[in-house]
DNA sequence: AGGCAGGTTCTTA
DNA sequence: TAAGAACCTGCC
């Protein structure tokens, strides 16, 4: 199906986001770039062609999962617009970043996720997810009209095989510890397990967390083994959608002491300062700092 | 071959 | 309260 987007929406710039570790671009014959996702026990297949989505699910699927993941609620262009226009660094940022969205993730795999993202680089994190999803997730058969879809646009029949959901607390839980240990997780593995078993127990609700205000769901998710300032906030931000949190990394930390040495102005872009770190992000990553 | 990668915890002063 | 070391693993 097509889909039209009033505003930012680029694949390519949502995989290399940093925010996400189960969007892939994956090998096609095509002339278009296509790319993959696996969330919410589905996968997804798309192409951009400028304001245009080509996806790979039915009009009903993008309508009761998608159309809410994608974040089609929030309008971007209009946040990018509010940036200060002073703001030489913030402006050619979010000029560069047009196209990502914070997408509405689960938060207990983004909280797993996150928590095996410490001193590791993305393609570490990625392989590690992968891992996990492949030993204890549900596999995911893709139905005769997105393996169509797939043939369609020319795309290697491998990339829509052996796909796996993203496990549930107690499908973690119940991976032998030999699988468990081939996650290449080192020393978070531990922190994983017990994330799990916590969630398990309820000494973990996650539920109970999407009510609280966002002082309060970050002050509980530090509470969590293996989860400090920087995990939890990028929890809080990509796990329940709390737009104002704005993690701080390595490269956010080197963009600040470069541009912002009197510090970042914070109240200026509330509630959105998630969204202005992902533009500083991405950019400050593709943009060799001083 | 040794250092480092989207941090956190634990120890020490 | 703050600084420093240790931590698994894979990759250059």
């Amino acid at each position: 199906m097509i889909r039209l987007f009033k505003d930012d929406m680029d694949p390519l710039l949502i995989t290399e986001s940093g925010q996400c570790f189960r969007w892939c671009e994956v090998p096609s014959n095509g002339k278009e770039k296509v790319f993959r996702v696996a969330a919410g026990g589905r996968v997804l297949f798309l192409i951009r062609r400028g304001q245009e989505l080509d996806l790979s699910c039915s009009e009903e699927e993008y309508d009761s999962f998608w159309s809410e993941y994608f974040d089609t609620e929030n309008d971007y262009r209009s946040i990018r617009k509010s940036v200060d226009k002073e703001d030489d660094f913030l402006r050619k940022a979010a000029e560069a970043g047009k196209g990502i969205r914070i997408l509405r993730q689960d938060p207990f795999e983004t909280l797993i996720s996150f928590i095996i993202s410490q001193r590791k680089n993305i393609p570490a994190i990625r392989s590690s997810v992968e891992k996990i999803c492949a030993f204890a997730g549900k596999r995911i058969e893709l139905n005769k009209e997105e393996k169509r879809w797939l043939k369609e646009h020319a795309v290697d029949e491998a990339a829509g095989t052996d796909l796996f959901s993203f496990p549930s607390p107690i499908e973690i839980l119940n991976m032998p510890e030999k699988d468990l240990d081939s996650c290449s997780l080192g020393y978070r593995r531990d922190y994983v397990r017990r994330a799990a078993e916590d969630a398990v127990s309820g000494r973990i609700d996650l539920d109970r967390l999407l009510s609280l205000d966002d002082e309060e769901l970050f002050s509980e998710l530090l509470e969590i083994r293996g989860v400090g300032k920087k995990v939890a906030s990028c929890t809080a931000l990509f796990g329940f959608h709390r737009l104002d949190f704005f993690p701080v990394d390595v490269w956010i930390d080197r963009v600040l002491k470069a541009y912002y040495p009197g510090g970042f102005p914070f109240e200026r872009y509330r509630p959105f300062n998630g969204v202005m770190q992902q533009y500083m992000f991405f950019y400050g990553r593709g943009t060799t700092l001083v």
